[in-house]
DNA sequence: CATACGTATAGAAGTTTATCTATATGTTCC
DNA sequence: GGAACATATAGATAAACTTCTATACGTATG
């Protein structure tokens, strides 16, 4: 599947939203994260949604004795965004209309 | 649902994707964008990713006579990006190191 | 006003996805 | 090496999604 669709797919579910989000800033491991998000979600499904995640090249990860340490790759969803805007809005781009304001 | 999940789910598959393209920059009906897409798709399946992108605000639409146009909204394609890189790539925009690049 | 044409909707089938429980794998520490 | 713990995988189930065919709806035109 090309980078796009993975991207879009992986941000494309709420619970992969959450863990995106609690990922932001922070290095967290697998069952640190099921904590944050309020034991709603399985160890095993967190499991699952972080292998989507880095399967797309969202994460980054380390391995630190039992724990694998997780965070969010903020420069690949800058790539991946840069290459939607490209595709799907041109003409903004071309004319320096893409603002990114907070 | 919100924004970003719609968003990102009306892009999350090819066809539409592909249907993003074709109408990028362009007014299309909704049989051209079939013949478009090479008779691999139905028109019963264009109308409905149609249906998918409009409702996430990817459209713009105008009904002419008995044909109904079709152009991507670049605009909201831009918008909901900037929001993905406001909440995904937090410190990237607060450093302004947000590049698109063609 | 009836027909043709463009688009939308309904319903069904097959596939993918999200989630769970149970269990396997791998690492640390006694 | 064995117990305890963190994470991953397997298998099952239910929901969501993509696509199709058949058909309904709405508008323009003879």
């Amino acid at each position: 599947m090309n980078q796009q669709i993975l991207f879009a797919k992986a941000i494309a579910d709420e619970t992969r939203q959450k863990i995106m989000q609690i990922l932001c800033c922070s290095w967290l491991s697998v069952n640190d994260i099921v904590d944050k998000l309020g034991n709603n979600v399985s160890q095993p499904t967190v499991s699952h949604h972080l292998k989507i995640l880095n399967d797309a090249g969202l994460l980054q990860r380390r391995k630190e004795g039992k724990q694998v340490y997780n965070s969010l790759n903020q420069e690949q969803v800058s790539v991946c965004c840069g290459q939607l805007l490209v595709k799907f809005a041109p003409e903004l781009v071309a004319n320096d209309k893409v603002l990114v304001e907070n």
